[in-house]
DNA sequence: GTGAGTGCAAAATGTTTGCACACAT
DNA sequence: ATGTGTGCAAACATTTTGCACTCAC
């Protein structure tokens, strides 16, 4: 077992809930992917997994922190927490919707240091940036 | 007319759309009031507008940037465009509620050049930061 | 063995669409 | 006058819930 899954199972099992093989199935629809709609997830997991399971499932590892949403546009996506990947941001393309994921460690601490300039202590933010991408600009 | 209707009225004629009484209605409910979501705008138009309009009015104010979404916890809510009130982003404090409004032109600039740097043109972005508030962080 | 987790079916909620009538320009 | 915008009703999509059965521990 990699530190992953290892991660996975401990993210589960401390807050008391079982490692299920309908856990494990979204679990690994989300690992290396791109953020995805819960929709994309319900779909892509309909042979194995009841909607209604689906969307249990996500409620627990929103719990557990095993992933954490997204906005996109008017809807959100679900990806991976940044336990399992480093933080990052996301600029999505209101063309064609490719979503590039960006990383900025200056950034952060300029974000981090208007908080604490307020004596606000963050437990969590997100950015998301929504235009057109080099490919698309040109068309708009 | 102040400023404020003309600058309505303005963003709906340049693009060819009729200013209408349930137009107006909607935006007077949104006029200086912190972010709704749609369900409560359908809620406290139900007696004067049908919940049809309601959708198509908030895709007209979108697209004519009247209105933007703000996401919010895990829900969207809508608010005025930047148009109507100068650009910001906000601290929430997980315990007490408090929104502190941000305005830092620095932030906004470093944003802006991530973005280019990747040939992406932006529309619009969000930032949203949660934790606690200087009040609240000394008992968490 | 036992309680947590699941599938299934149905309900509740949220969003979109077609059409005939009404209203803004 | 005319074409956009609206209400209404129905379709469609998304999310939640109750219940009996199943599986992880």
């Amino acid at each position: 077992m990699n530190t992953i899954d290892d991660l996975f199972v401990t993210s589960l099992k401390t807050k008391g809930y079982s490692v299920t093989k309908p856990r494990q199935i979204i679990f690994d629809l989300l690992d290396n992917k791109e953020p995805q709609s819960i929709s994309e997830l319900v779909r892509k997991s309909k042979s194995q997994i009841d909607r209604a399971s689906v969307y249990r499932t996500l409620e627990v590892f929103e719990e557990t922190e095993i992933t954490q949403r997204v906005s996109n546009g008017w809807k959100y996506k679900v990806e991976l927490s940044d336990k399992f990947q480093s933080h990052h941001h996301h600029l999505t393309c209101r063309n064609c919707g490719i979503v590039i994921p960006i990383e900025d460690d200056k950034l952060e601490d300029y974000i981090e240091n208007i908080a604490t300039g307020q004596g606000f202590k963050i437990v969590s933010h997100q950015l998301e940036i929504d235009g057109y991408c080099a490919k698309c600009s040109t068309t708009h």
